[in-house]
DNA sequence: ATCCCGCTAG
DNA sequence: CTAGCGGGAT
């Protein structure tokens, strides 16, 4: 048996407080006014590691460019990632992952999705958070999601060690049995309005001050997130350009491609067309973009190496 | 600079 | 277990 924090004796009240200041304003977005799992997908797969401000309208053109899960499951694999890209949603692995579920429910579930968290899971791109959030807003049917808003918020209020496996077997014992789908919007938007990184206790009205260990020492310390390398200059950056430039371009070769992704491009400098070559390998061996060689043998390049041509993925 | 409703592959 | 993955907003 894992590890539970000490949690309040009078667990209903806590319940309940957070339940009824949820229900009496939150915010409204509209993959919240339906139970529908595929819309619900497409938002929480958008929705890792992006604001939520800016998922809205690319939610909202999405559905309307793939509406079903079947429509999506036909597409191809070039124009969801250039949709990610066009809509500048990052991680654009999430696009492949999101299209690669829209197959898995087609043809695998034949179409009929996966209503426990543990069969959600077998989606692709699918990990714990996402399984117990669709599992709930779609069919109430989820287990707590801890994901970091919840961490900040049971670190806070109930002083629960940072641990995941403690993070999740404290949220799990908080959760209300059957109640999945109102508590876990709930939690969220707790950690989202009420305690985010600077918390606005008073301000947003926050359910918890009775109980919160935080809010009585004043030590709102959150836990540690893992700080990522700067973006700048970064690998991922190129990984962006590579995958935007060909989104304007049904097929480039590496030196056509190779300038337009960083002006320093030289085919045979130290960022050249072996490390460009390196950084599509990677790409083709994520599934999002192709790589061929030039079929016509008369084009080579100045050593001699046949011409590599590069698409995105149909 | 830091943050943002994680996940997959090794 | 850790490394790697985009990019806009603040």
């Amino acid at each position: 048996m894992t590890d539970v924090a000490d949690l309040p004796d009078d667990l209903p009240a806590v319940r309940t407080a957070l339940i009824e200041w949820y229900e009496a304003d939150h915010r409204e977005f509209p993959w919240r006014e339906t139970t529908d799992p595929y819309p619900i997908l497409v938002s929480e797969i958008m929705s890792q590691q992006t604001q939520l401000g800016r998922v809205e309208e690319a939610w909202a053109a999405f559905l309307d460019t793939w509406p079903t899960v079947a429509a999506l499951a036909e597409a191809d694999r070039a124009d969801v990632v250039g949709f990610w890209t066009d809509h500048s949603l990052g991680y654009n692995n999430r696009a492949k992952y999101l299209h690669e579920s829209a197959r898995q429910i087609v043809e695998e579930f034949d179409g009929e999705w996966p209503t426990s968290p543990e069969g959600l899971q077998e989606l692709m791109g699918v990990g714990p958070y996402t399984a117990n959030a669709v599992a709930s807003f779609a069919f109430d049917n989820g287990d707590a999601v801890v994901d970091t808003n919840v961490k900040r918020v049971l670190y806070r209020a109930f002083d629960v060690p940072d641990d995941d496996g403690v993070f999740e077997a404290t949220a799990s014992e908080l959760l209300p049995a059957g109640e999945s789908r109102v508590w876990n919007n709930a939690i969220m938007e707790l950690g989202g309005v009420a305690c985010g990184k600077t918390p606005r206790c008073d301000e947003a009205g926050c359910p918890w001050r009775a109980w919160c260990h935080a809010y009585e020492v004043g030590d709102f310390t959150a836990p540690d997130v893992p700080t990522q390398p700067s973006f700048e200059g970064s690998r991922r950056q190129f990984r962006g350009r590579v995958v935007r430039t060909l989104g304007e371009y049904d097929e480039l070769a590496l030196d056509d491609l190779g300038p337009r992704i960083r002006v320093d491009y030289a085919p045979d400098g130290e960022y050249g067309r072996e490390w460009l070559r390196g950084l599509v390998d990677d790409l083709a061996d994520d599934g999002l973009l192709a790589v061929r060689a030039d079929g016509d043998s008369s084009e080579r390049d100045a050593d001699g190496d046949e011409r590599v041509l590069v698409s995105l993925r149909r």
